[in-house]
DNA sequence: AATTCAATTGCAAACGTTTGCGTAATTTTT
DNA sequence: AAAAATTACGCAAACGTTTGCAATTGAATT
């Protein structure tokens, strides 16, 4: 920007070499302490800022990681940041966010402009996209670079790689063992966007608990949903509006259980009496739903920062990988809580 | 990583000098058509990728905003966020997400990272404590350095500067106006926290619209609150013990009404015909609030979209400074809907 | 055959910083 | 007083890319 003066500009200040300047600045013992602190007062006065491209070039390490979400308008994903940021920034890093809208053609040109960047590594949640149909050159490629890569959430076709997971399947069992020991019959589930590995995951606990159990998964009370409110409120819509209804649900998330509830209230049925509910995610609003909203905690802020010390290990030299899963917890509020049922 | 190859690798390769290869890779007319394709196909095969880090030390430029933002985890931010990306990821700009958590210091050791990493130009919504004290040196500094700064939502105390706002004032004013049609008599509001801008526009609007309706601003119906639900609880709780009760509130965000509707609705008072609520930034779960949730929308991706489209003209050498104020829109659903008042 | 011209390609500097090595100048040791 | 050691600084290369200008080649023109 016109104004920045580098290293040159104040050689030629002080008629000395670059190198001298340099060795200043970095209080190298080499140059005699009185014209360091000379020049270093002066850098000081002119506001001189150290150019960190041209390390970067230097050092082939840029101190910046890359962080590729599908969304950023979740609780989930900003907890993640907020998490790898709470540990990168005491280190020295500077974060790259990319969101891809679940586009497979966006998150592949996103991943090419951060090799391009060169970021010491790249923190990446999978689109949708390239989960349904297993696109994945573009991270194998890069993989073959042998730039590090860490998977968070979603899972990825190949064994040998970095990932930090919450255990979706284990929450959604919580959940629905927990529903089952509420006295609830007939547990409905409102499944995600299929594709997506938390779905299919959370999917298969709430299959396998019921299983576990002696009962069998009705197709009937499986609905599927996105991952918002108006989608959660059709799809419960419908199940009610069925024969055989639900006394019990367990949604994909916790947006999705604030539909739930809008429409089960106004068709006039009590929560948690008659129909109990359970959601995914623990977002901050969940207890101040109409009923608070009993939910499983994936820990999305540790997941962030997990990831953040994964990477850090990486470019501490680690070289062989890891796969790290976090317990999820159950937090049970009024909207399951039949304490008359126990 | 290694197994990068440059363009020097590619001239070794063709015993040619790396302009040619330069030339080669960017369809120059210069190099010969049959060269030009064999380079370009190898070079594809080998899996070349363009340094971006050298081109920044070339041209000062390195396609990269900062955005310092003092927290992640509201929909406001994350929309802005969208709202940049959105412009930007077309233009081939890439995001260095900084949040602050409203620290001063933060702030500081960030902007001095973003500028050593020669951001092209800066998004910054300032941190509560460098409001509250006036810490502006640093921004000072880095307006000194012709870097470009584009402040959202909080002002800065410099005149000429660019700057994307909603207009709080107008908005808060549009909300309690919009209260006093519905009858109310007490209208309370939830005083977010005191030295930031937002905050206080927004009382000032409240209180401009009192008065324009020949009424006093009552200190007793006024209490302070954090930005989250826990808060708005305890300050409505408070309201409801006192002797003057409030029949109408306007608060001064979204997540704060929740916590007020939970204490409302457990001492058994009706909304809207007993209190009527009020909120502020519209986020996608106040229509699935317990009653869904009145409320003004401050456009917050608009915010970010009009962020970029100002960055990017400042890019194009676009030199005055620019103020865009948006217009906040009243949304008025359940929770202050007095049908059989109006 | 000498000259001009166009088509290709190479050279070298530049961006800002660091660092191993060389080289003065000064001091200490024998 | 000569040799050795220490102190303080400069030189130049390196990171990867672009670009104005010079240089080479070959063909076309006179």
């Amino acid at each position: 920007m016109g104004n920045t003066v580098s290293i040159k500009d104040l050689a030629r200040k002080f008629k000395c070499a670059p190198s001298t300047i340099s060795r200043a600045l970095n209080d190298h013992p080499m140059i005699n302490i009185d014209t360091r602190k000379t020049i270093q007062e002066y850098a000081n006065k002119v506001g001189y800022q150290k150019n960190t491209i041209s390390l970067s070039l230097l050092n082939k390490c840029s101190k910046t990681l890359g962080v590729i979400i599908p969304s950023i308008s979740h609780y989930h994903e900003t907890a993640i940041i907020e998490g790898l940021e709470s540990i990168l920034q005491p280190a020295g890093y500077l974060l790259n966010i990319c969101v891809t809208n679940e586009s497979h053609a966006l998150e592949k040109e996103y991943l090419d402009r951060l090799v391009a960047n060169r970021v010491d590594a790249i923190c990446i949640s999978l689109s949708q996209e390239t989960f349904d149909h297993s696109l994945n050159e573009h991270i194998d490629l890069a993989i073959s670079r042998s730039l590090p890569i860490i998977f968070m959430d979603r899972f990825y076709h190949a064994l040998d790689v970095d990932r930090v997971i919450t255990d979706d399947f284990k929450g959604a069992f919580m959940a629905t063992e927990h529903l089952i020991q509420m006295g609830c019959q007939r547990i409905a589930h409102l499944h995600g966007p299929k594709g997506i590995t938390v779905s299919q995951q959370r999917f298969k606990g709430y299959e396998a608990c019921l299983k576990k159990y002696g009962r069998e998964v009705d197709l009937e009370l499986v609905k599927q949903v996105m991952f918002s409110p108006e989608s959660g409120l059709a799809a419960t819509k419908s199940l009610l509006d069925q024969k055989i209804k639900p006394d019990g649900i367990f949604a994909v998330n916790d947006e999705v259980c604030f539909g739930a509830m809008k429409i089960i209230q106004e068709k006039n049925y009590k929560i948690p009496e008659e129909i109990a509910l359970v959601g995914f995610d623990d977002i901050p609003l969940a207890a101040f739903a109409p009923i608070a909203l009993s939910s499983v905690s994936r820990q999305s802020k540790k997941i962030g920062e997990q990831s953040a010390h994964l990477f850090l290990s990486k470019m501490n030299g680690m070289s062989d990988h890891q796969q790290v899963t976090l317990e999820p917890e159950l937090i049970i509020r009024e909207s399951s809580q039949r304490n008359h049922y126990s």
